[in-house]
DNA sequence: GCCAATTGCTTGAAGTTTAAAGAAATTGCA
DNA sequence: TGCAATTTCTTTAAACTTCAAGCAATTGGC
């Protein structure tokens, strides 16, 4: 703490320490919660988190996908996409056939088995996250929504402003 | 939402929604600015996230650090922080000599140019993060840390029992 | 002192991830 | 129509990551 000569508190011009300690824990418990829930996946399942993501952006949707969306809504790259969807084809979760009128298109989307096989993991998956996040009280997890749907909007425009 | 006879609302027995939301959006933050972070690094200083981050974890202390520490603090595996390390050396940012009193230590430390080159890009790193949070109040920060820090031993609660 | 358990680190295999370059197909505009 | 720009996807190289197994050194009973 910088006191100035009347003896009250002032920051320094360039201080973001609290933005950046804000950042660490943010982080930190993404990572905790990612690390628990991976441990999990593969524990009781024996599928990647990747995998599982993946295949959880398909079960939203009845009819299929392409690649482009996948990356887009899993913030990956194309390429990982790619490799991605091709092991899971391989082990028969996916099932991907080419667009009619557009030849470089892509559809995805769950087999059967896959869709089953992923819905009996979601069920254990939202039980583990309600665990993790068992001491927040309906208020707090109110108020953690609304401040992150605000941080994700400053971090969208940050992230704009730089890419423009 | 599902309404009782009396039309007041009521919750299904297990219906864990919205902690499952909290945790997709904690990701997406967290995704959105790694990401941010991880391009900038890239772009002004052609530095990779995971050799940043090692490099922070050094840069807090003096004296070095073992590895055990280091995939401690940065919450991953020792393998990992054994491959990140051999590069930083091999690069000539970091120094490593073993324990005199325990043959299977290294200590880990900062050599005087990755110091300093640490330091020229924890300065810009701090100011993106600031602009990163830049819509959020003050006020807004300081309730973030607050349930971040309640989600953080929510999660560590949970953590625990399981591997207990 | 002996030796089982633990600790610190490395290795190897498999998988994930990015960035960059490239191939194939479509689009849009002159 | 012609063709440059764009879009979609794949490929490649390098790095990152985990997990599990293993090696070397130390520790803690006994």
């Amino acid at each position: 703490m910088i006191l100035d000569s009347e003896t009250k508190a002032v920051e320094l011009p360039d201080d973001h320490g609290t933005e950046l300690r804000l950042w660490l824990r943010l982080l930190t418990c993404t990572t905790l919660i990612e690390g628990e829930v991976r441990s999990r996946l593969r524990e009781k399942f024996d599928v990647t988190l990747p995998r599982f993501d993946l295949m959880a952006q398909l079960d939203k949707v009845s009819d299929g996908m392409t690649l482009s969306d996948l990356s887009k809504r899993m913030m990956v790259s194309n390429g990982n996409v790619t490799g991605l969807v091709e092991r899971l084809v391989e082990s028969g979760h996916l099932d991907r056939r080419t667009s009619e009128t557009d030849r470089r298109v892509q559809f995805i989307r769950l087999t059967k088995t896959g869709r089953a096989e992923f819905r009996k993991m979601a069920a254990e998956h939202e039980k583990w996250i309600a665990d993790v996040f068992g001491d927040l009280s309906p208020k707090d997890i109110r108020e953690l929504m609304r401040l992150l749907a605000k941080a994700k909007g400053s971090a969208q425009r940050s992230a704009k402003a730089r890419t423009a």
